[in-house]
DNA sequence: TTACAGGTTCGTGATTCCTAAACACATGGT
DNA sequence: ACCATGTGTTTAGGAATCACGAACCTGTAA
């Protein structure tokens, strides 16, 4: 993973560069993206008017938008994966009964992607959502997934992408997050003490796949003030096991 | 619009082919790829190794996959556009109110894009969903669009995408389809009387900003038995004309 | 009118991508 | 055990493509 390729194709490089600088800023002008990309005016032209002429740039008021084409793809990813479809109702049992924020998280690349978020009544208003691309070492959902990972695979994602802290409660230290991954495997539950973000808590349970790899967690996230003694010890914990069991019999019963 | 990039970037056009191929197929491998789309297998091989370098897409179990970056960039297209955040509660309450399966639409390189579906509790299950993508002369919600689009332009969409019949009731004669929008305008509303999916009739009302230009339609979509008399040709009708009110008013005072 | 800023076009050289052919690796049949 | 067949992957070189600067429009502000 992360491996570069061999021949890299350059233009693909430069082209999801551009679509990011689109996201980012917002839509722009041909000046405006060849100064932030650092690339020639007509470089940059040229890239746009194709990208517009395969229908998935639109050119608005004198600027470039990316257009609803990347809507279809979004959802399509989405939907292809079976386990979406499965949790989003469970998710959504949970949200009510825990009135909390309710995650469902997948790895790809290393990386931990939210695929689904469901907001209870009282849900802390985090601003990250579906889509949302997050470290797994600081996080209650990475962690659960990490535990279920061969140690080789678990080295390679931290080689590649380190072990920054988010907080100053950050597991920092590989040792240290090692252990945690044993104990997560043998209390089967994991917990974020405001390691992401602070004042945030969160129990989160691996969702695994009849060979036990994880294919995904779960978490209900609250702040720290709600999160504490029996509920975050116990009810939680045992609200989120029973949801992601009935999660792993559908899926494989399906 | 449609018109071609004068130096366009062969290599954006076959990445996109390549991602299109791979949503088509639901995934798949090199050599599938490659005789899919007539291409040597070693250029597909590295157009998706630099794909996969760049997160876009992923290898799991010997086949390329479309990866969840793309899920972010779906999000942002939708959200982006003020819209469908403004339209989705109204739409919603019509949802209820109807039981029908209510719709918006949004104008994009000639074309109609979904941007938005709520099912009422009886809504036909007709497959197409959010990004799908229709022609705008066969629909109601199209020719609701259409019908507040400058004459040059709708010519300019004929012209491209031409008229195409989906059924036996789609409008194919160019000076129908102009008397048709005359007449949307002065009714303000349009229908789909099986235009496009026999059995389906719909009534559709545009979405306009402070100079009259269509952003958008809304429609509600149910079998021809249900869609009838005095439903179909005043409350219907009523009903989305002022949503449609609403939904402009909240978007010119945001 | 001029100046300016942004978008667009053009032409050229060098890089980059395309391609065929060979290699590696797995699978299954005989 | 062997070969046949089907993958994915690597390599190397020539040709086409893209990168790039400069010139050209087009609108807007001074």
């Amino acid at each position: 993973m992360g491996k570069k390729a061999n021949n890299p194709v350059k233009s693909i490089v430069t082209t999801f560069n551009i679509v990011q600088a689109l996201r980012r800023l917002d839509g722009a002008g041909v000046t405006e993206l060849a100064t932030e990309l650092d690339l020639p005016k007509s470089s940059v032209y040229n890239y746009l008017s194709t990208l517009e002429q395969e229908e998935y740039v639109v050119k608005r008021d004198g600027k470039y938008h990316l257009g609803l084409r990347f809507l279809d793809l979004g959802r399509y990813v989405r939907e292809r994966d079976e386990l979406y479809e499965t949790a989003r109702p469970e998710l959504e049992s949970i949200a009510a009964e825990t009135d909390e924020l309710v995650n469902l998280l997948v790895e790809e690349h290393g990386q931990g992607v939210y695929v689904c978020r469901v907001r209870g009544d009282q849900a802390v208003n985090v601003a990250a959502s579906t889509g949302h691309r997050v470290s797994l070492h600081n996080t209650g959902l990475g962690k659960a997934i990490l535990a279920y990972l061969p140690e080789e695979r678990v080295d390679e994602i931290l080689d590649e992408h380190g072990m920054e802290a988010a907080t100053p409660h950050s597991i920092t230290d590989r040792e240290e997050l090692k252990r945690e991954l044993d104990r997560i495997r043998e209390e089967e539950v994991a917990y974020d003490r405001e390691e992401r973000i602070d004042g945030l808590c969160c129990v989160a349970v691996p969702i695994l796949d009849p060979d036990d790899r994880p294919i995904g967690s779960l978490s209900v996230a609250g702040p720290t003030s709600r999160m504490k003694r029996d509920r975050l010890e116990t009810r939680l914990p045992e609200l989120l096991a029973s949801a992601a069991n009935v999660i792993e019999l559908n899926l494989t019963y399906s």
